[in-house]
DNA sequence: AATTTTCTTTCCCTTACCTCA
DNA sequence: ACTGAGGTAAGGGAAAGAAAA
């Protein structure tokens, strides 16, 4: 078993750790959870800009009600979105689209792009001093900072949860260089104390110093 | 008061957009 | 113009706890 070996089988217990929670029984566990998710994905794959925040700095305004209201028609159910921005609560009517043709021609129109936000320096900046400042946030942080960088909550929230992930990217990385090292160091040593037991087996076979004779 | 259901928040892994060489 | 790699914002599943029924 080599290194890579070992790696591997680590990977796969770390990997089989999580993989083992996605158990079927937990499938049902909560369908409303997953509805919403889905209304909310719907939306924002949609739209991507009323809910993935600004596409460009110019752009960094809450999205209104209205906007979305005129947006989506044909309702079929009703799920009330609510996010924070500025410190404030917005509940937002997401009107679920109806599984009719028009309704579907329209999603497939508007459902293959996903506009991605790029932070500014500044936003980047300050987001990273925080991180060294401290590596979660408690909501109120969250939302202060929301404010300072006019962003989104979920926004910060995001992007901590994607720093500390790089964090411990690097960190597993470098204890992996460590392990690689000490592994290396390992089959020398074990090379060695080899070679060492060999030549005293070869020291034991060999003939023996004439005994002495007592009289 | 105890139990069940629904909602909210958070974490983690994955996906996919964007940039650059 | 194309392409592959790398960085990273966002999506989505799951868990845990709170709130509502």
């Amino acid at each position: 078993m080599g290194f890579n070996d070992i790696a591997n089988t680590g990977l796969q217990f770390g990997l089989g750790l999580s993989l083992g929670l996605h158990d079927h029984q937990h499938k049902q566990r909560d369908q409303s959870h997953k509805k919403r998710k889905d209304v909310s994905s719907k939306c924002n794959k949609a739209y991507p800009s009323l809910t993935l925040g600004p596409s460009d700095e110019a752009n960094n305004q809450p999205n209104s009600k209205t906007e979305i209201s005129s947006l989506v028609s044909n309702s079929s159910s009703i799920k009330r979105e609510r996010d924070n921005f500025l410190g404030q609560n917005f509940e937002v009517e997401v009107e679920k689209v109806t599984s009719n043709s028009k309704g579907e021609d329209f999603e497939d129109e508007v459902c293959n792009t996903r506009k991605k936000l790029r932070l500014t320096k500044e936003q980047s900046t300050v987001l990273e001093e925080n991180f060294i400042e401290h590596s979660t946030l408690n909501p109120k942080q969250k939302q202060e900072l929301a404010m300072k960088l006019n962003l989104r909550t979920r926004q910060i929230e995001v992007w901590f949860q994607n720093r500390r992930a790089r964090t411990k990217l690097k960190q597993t990385e470098t204890d992996c260089e460590l392990l690689k090292k000490y592994y290396e160091t390992l089959t020398e040593e074990n090379k060695r104390l080899q070679r060492e037991l060999q030549e005293l087996k070869s020291m034991e076979t060999s003939p023996k110093p004439f005994p002495m004779q007592i009289p």
